[in-house]
DNA sequence: ATCACTGTATTACTTCATTGATACAGTGAG
DNA sequence: CTCACTGTATCAATGAAGTAATACAGTGAT
């Protein structure tokens, strides 16, 4: 793996950024223990104190739990997973639209320029 | 105005995306001169230096033109305007929409959660 | 008891970016 | 010429943030 970063943005953000769509993909279950913090560190090429930091903000959102001497977990709850996924949705199209209405675009030209895009992500 | 910046994002491009808006929601016209940059300081409540360091970006994207002693102007370039106009609206549905296939959001239910907040916004 | 494994806390380094102070330079009106 | 106005360049202070090093602490298998 050893996932290539953006220099612009923190480490430990994009790490937390890319284990949060991993989750909400589905690639990780409800319940699967993660590696170790160690173990994680070496997978991505950066000190644990880094990826520890990654790992508290999804804990905050209740994304993952905490064996003290045992390891981290995916949250088992099912319906905690299913909301954040729809929360997440949610925020990204609202964020979007609030930028777009303040550069004074319509909502016509705003719904047509999404529906291109998809159409060209569909047909790769 | 005194437009209040928010702690976490560096004021100059808080400036600068602020201008960008005005300038593409089409409150500046073409050809129009800006405050000079000593008002312009006065009148976001900055030091001249973070609205040189704003307005510089403007310039480079070809926004903004400089006479070197007698201000700075709204470039008169109409088609450049408007394209600038088009290439924000595809950049940014492009950026949404590649971060939301990456969550592993099918397009149905992108272009149904856009909808969603554009019917929100409008009823406003 | 010891070892190997978990996560946690503290501290410090160091780098970097933002902002501010100040000086430079050109133009045109009086 | 001088003043008042433009934009520009340079340099320093500060402050914050990210990362790394290191030590702490708990558990369970052997």
């Amino acid at each position: 793996m050893a996932l290539s970063f953006q220099p612009d943005k923190p480490i430990y953000l994009q790490i937390a950024a890319h284990m949060k769509r991993e989750i909400i993909a589905g690639s990780y279950q409800p319940g699967d223990r993660l590696p170790s913090i160690r173990d994680m560190a070496m997978i991505y090429e950066v000190t644990p104190n880094t990826i520890q930091r990654a790992l508290q903000l999804l804990e905050q959102e209740g994304i993952l739990r905490t064996e003290r001497t045992n390891g981290k977990f995916i949250t088992a709850d099912d319906a905690l997973l299913r909301r954040l996924r729809g929360d997440v949705l949610r925020e990204r199209a609202a964020a979007m639209t609030r930028e777009l209405l303040a550069y004074g675009f319509s909502s016509e030209e705003i719904l047509s320029a999404l529906s291109d895009e998809l159409k060209g992500a569909d047909s790769q």
